[in-house]
RNA sequence: GGGCGCGUAGCUCAGUGGGAGAGCACUACGUUGACAUCGUAGGGGUCGCUGGUUCAAUCCCAGCCGCGCCCACCA
């Protein structure tokens, strides 16, 4: 059957990955056993959809991974799915609230059933997404965190940093989101800027009648649980307080006035207020000066019993009010100044984070993150592109102790139990930590389980290794561990890559990947971040329906240049369907000139000029497209691929070879139906990384109707040796001369205005044997393509013609009646001007000495072959312009 | 307060120490047997500003202006 008239993604895209799935073209260790390559997914949440950020890492990963597998290598692109516990978790909560109901009325164990029941039915429609963009992944392999083996990897690894000390329990502040009721990490915080109010509160000094002591502070309701006044030790101001005691108002408490550094004299009054219990700093201040730590508010953020019974039960900004009226009533407020200052939030609730008092569980991180540093200085790992590693370096060197513990029921609970005195045994499994119980206290010890679950990204420091087997020794574990390249967001080189590379070499003792890509955001066409807030979503779907899987991805790749976001254009992705589509239409006209593929051709044996010449293209851009992929630049990659089809292949190599296709001279044409053939093949293998499916579904067309079918599907083909194609340089050269004769005489015509009727006998003059051998040669071509009668050899030109200079020749096309004169000689004079203007730059350069004596010899050659260049074209054009004169 | 990135054609973006590029948009012409989701030709830019280095700067350096992001405990 004939190609379709019209290139519709739609009909083609769904077949092909169903094949592909069909015959584990995906499956690792099947269609190749050559050296592995392995990229693990960044594991989308269970919860996710498919959003542009998605799209656009996927599609990189999947050029990749494509690439590599036509190029030999056993390629496994390892998918699986994050449980990413908040977020899942309330999804589901917000399921049951519509019902209605809660998890606490659930229970524990009901509510994870609960969330294990809605990850079957709703989880994981991002994979059938990630299909249609073309993915190929090795689905059979698909993990996900929670899965029991990833789980054990989880406890193993847990328990193992417990004994080696690297995991431990502690009380102190932690950011704890009153909304979610659950410690968050430093990485979850948001720290947004946000207009408030600096309170300047005048404390009344103790047993000093009308002398106060003024604080500033942005949280006056926080003042319920100060424990002290601090002032910097060198303060001349209130040096003869330190050591005083203030009376704390509202309260009453007696509290003392310390000094220390912390204090900043410049700011504020210069005195702060110490609140231990709810603020990073004074907890540290109160821990120098052992000030008590008075906790006041409960776990929603409201107020508790240690404060005065007015404000008891109150809300923070409530509090905050009732504290301010107090105080103002009391005349104890001394002004209040507008301010800008960071307030925290957390990133999944957006509620403002509440430094709070709690026991919660430490990963030492500063201990593993110096081996992880070391790796990237030694360039075990590298980042692409290279300034990521200054990001990295300067978090990792400055790393805190990473909060694991979260205050939710969805995830990996923590594998600690407690005995009846609060002793902590922590072990792989229940029976194993009674066994401990029972040694340790000498008799068995009913035991309670931690109820935390750990943080997310826990469990997902460990996918590289995790999902190939480990803690088993597995042989997939053995093959494809170190992983080769890690695709990610720089939003989660934090969260997600510096802490695989900290797990990775703790616990497999090498890095986990060798080169970490870091790809850009990609935000809307005016450069906003994409946000539902907003409305500016694009959701990559709708494009991948109107435009086809393959549009989408190629524009993105085209687009994903190092360093800098993506501002996605429509405009642009129409414009590579349009892409598609002439890709298409080109093998449309090889099917209708039968242009078969023959397994017996050479492409160094052709004969013909034209035919050596594209073999000769078809060579640099395959050296090209490879080399750029291999330098992740996609980009340059997606442009030369763009370049050769279209204006090299489409505008200039099936134009070029119509008159031999339809001439007499059958070997000429046999030779050229079978290059041509095979050209475009050479073009579907090179782009079949970007547009896995237009490719796939040409390739099945041309295969088939070749004499010999070929027996493998696109995607499990060897990719294009350049060094092993010729490239000719005299064909090169040939070809070169005939494209600019042709555009030349084109170009001329249209600026004179040329009817497109008018029939010319154009003259080449003062052409050189090789330029009349060329002639010769492709006269017939030149013609057809420049719309001439023809063309051949004169010694002169004739009376009122059009003249264009090409190298030492002269063409001229005699339109004695159809043009005008003087608007000829006013576009002679024109191009003249232009070659002095050229002529007279080079010679103001190679005028000067020190140029001359500075500059590399190839740069002043250079100058000197381009002064010959416009030289000659300018001599000729006068002659022409003479000429003109003379039979005007 | 530190760190990073960006400012090139109307729009979206590449690129380079030595002759300014692509796609889209725009203009003119075109029903040539692959393709109007097309073809041919063309217009359009002091490469943010100011200095410096250099024989030579859009590219390297410094400062400035504008925009964005990341990190940070500043009341």
């Amino acid at each position: 059957m004939p190609l379709a008239k019209t290139y519709k993604p739609e009909e083609i895209e769904g077949p092909h990955y169903q094949r592909w799935e069909e015959e584990g073209a995906f499956a690792a260790g099947r269609t190749n056993t050559g050296k592995p390559y392995t990229i693990v997914i960044p594991p989308p949440n269970v919860t996710g959809s498919l959003h542009m950020g998605h799209a656009l890492n996927n599609t990189l990963q999947d050029v990749l991974i494509r690439f590599e597998r036509m190029r030999g290598r056993d390629a496994l692109w390892q998918p699986g799915m994050d449980h990413a516990g908040i977020a899942t978790q309330m999804v589901v909560e917000r399921q049951l609230d519509e019902q209605g109901t809660d998890r606490h009325k659930l229970g524990r164990s009901k509510f994870v059933d609960r969330v294990w029941q809605w990850k079957e039915e709703s989880g994981g429609t991002i994979f059938n997404q990630l299909r249609r963009l073309g993915a190929s992944a090795d689905w059979e392999r698909e993990r996900f965190t929670m899965d029991e083996g990833l789980s054990r990897a989880v406890t193993k690894v847990f328990v193992e940093l417990y004994k080696q000390n690297l995991i431990y329990k502690d009380q102190r502040l932690v950011n704890w989101d009153p909304k979610l009721l659950t410690a968050i990490s430093d990485l979850e915080v948001e720290n947004r800027d946000a207009p408030g109010h600096l309170w300047h509160i005048k404390y009344p000094i103790e047993n000093e009648e009308g002398r106060y002591i003024t604080v500033a502070t942005t949280r006056p309701e926080t003042m319920l649980g100060d424990t002290a006044v601090a002032v910097h030790p060198d303060d001349p101001r209130y040096k003869d307080l330190v050591g005083k005691n203030v009376v704390l108002p509202l309260v009453g408490r007696r509290i003392p006035i310390v000094a220390d550094d912390y204090a900043d004299p410049e700011q504020g009054s210069g005195a702060v207020k110490i609140t231990p219990g709810h603020d990073f700093n004074d907890f540290e201040v109160g821990r120098r000066h052992k000030l008590d730590l008075i906790n006041i508010f409960d776990q929603h953020a409201h107020l508790n019993d240690n404060v005065p019974e007015a404000f008891r039960g109150l809300e923070r900004m409530a509090a905050r009010k009732e504290v301010l009226a107090h105080i103002e009533a009391q005349g104890l407020l001394e002004k209040v100044d507008d301010i800008t200052h960071t307030v925290p939030y957390g990133d999944r609730s957006g509620v403002v984070i509440e430094p709070w008092l709690t026991d919660q569980w430490y990963v030492d991180a500063e201990t593993l993150a110096k081996p992880a540093i070391e790796a990237v200085e030694r360039g075990n790992i590298t980042f692409v592109p290279r300034q990521w590693e200054n990001t990295y370096f300067s978090w990792m060197r400055n790393i805190q102790p990473w909060c694991i513990s979260r205050q939710l029921w969805w995830g990996h609970q923590i594998p600690a139990w407690y005995g009846p005195d609060g002793h902590i045994f922590v072990e792989m499994d229940e029976d194993a930590a009674l066994n401990a119980a029972k040694l340790h206290y000498g008799k068995e010890t009913p035991l309670t389980r931690d109820e935390d679950v750990l943080d997310t990204w826990f469990s997902s420091a460990l996918w590289p290794f995790s999902t190939l087997g480990w803690p088993d020794k597995t042989p997939e574990l053995d093959r494809y561990y170190p992983t080769d390249t890690l695709v990610t967001g720089f939003d989660i080189i934090f969260f997600w890559v510096a802490r695989m590379i900290m797990m990775g070499l703790h616990f497999m003792g090498e890095v986990p990947f060798h080169t970490v890509y870091v790809h850009a955001l990609v935000r809307d066409e005016k450069g906003a971040k994409m946000s539902k807030s907003k409305g500016n979503v694009i959701n990559p779907l709708d494009l991948v329906d109107e435009y086809g899987a393959d549009a989408l991805r190629f524009t993105l790749s085209a687009m994903a240049a190092q360093g800098r976001d993506i501002k996605l254009a429509k405009s642009r992705v129409e414009g590579y369907r349009n892409f598609a589509t002439k890709l298409w239409n080109a093998s449309r006209f090889c099917e209708m000139n039968v242009c078969l593929l023959r397994p017996d051709f050479e492409p160094g044996a052709v004969r013909q000029t034209v035919n050596k010449w594209i073999v000769g293209e078809t060579a640099k851009a395959a050296g090209a497209i490879t080399e750029a992929i291999q330098a992740y630049k996609f980009n340059e990659a997606a442009d030369a691929a763009y370049h050769f089809t279209w204006h090299t292949f489409c505008d200039w190599y099936v134009e070029l070879i119509k008159p031999v296709l339809l001439g007499d001279d059958e070997i000429a044409a046999e030779e050229t139906r079978a290059c041509a053939a095979w050209t475009l093949s050479q073009i579907l293998h090179l782009l079949h990384p970007f547009m896995p499916y237009v490719t796939e579904e040409l390739w099945d067309k041309l295969r088939h109707d070749s004499p010999i079918p070929d027996t493998q599907d696109l995607i499990v083909r060897g990719w294009p040796d350049a060094s092993a194609l010729p490239m000719d340089k005299d064909a090169a050269l040939e070809m070169d001369w005939v494209i600019r004769l042709v555009t030349e005489i084109r170009s001329v015509r249209a600026e004179m205005n040329v009817p497109a009727g008018a029939k010319m006998d154009a003259k080449l003059v003062g052409a050189h044997p090789e330029t009349q051998r060329r002639l010769a040669t492709h006269a017939d071509l030149i013609a057809r393509l420049a719309r001439l009668e023809s063309i051949d050899l004169a010694d002169q030109s004739p009376d009122r013609a059009v003249q264009v200079v090409i190298d030492e020749a002269t063409v001229a096309l005699p339109l004695a009646g159809v043009i005008d004169i003087t608007a000829e000689r006013t576009r002679l004079e024109k191009e003249i001007q232009k070659a002095d203007a050229e002529i007279a730059k080079v010679d103001k350069k190679l005028a000067n000495d020190a140029f001359v004596s500075k500059a590399p010899p190839h740069v002043i050659e250079e100058q000197h072959t381009r002064r010959a260049d416009h030289t000659q074209t300018r001599d000729k054009l006068a002659a022409a312009l003479e000429r003109l004169k003379q039979a005007g």
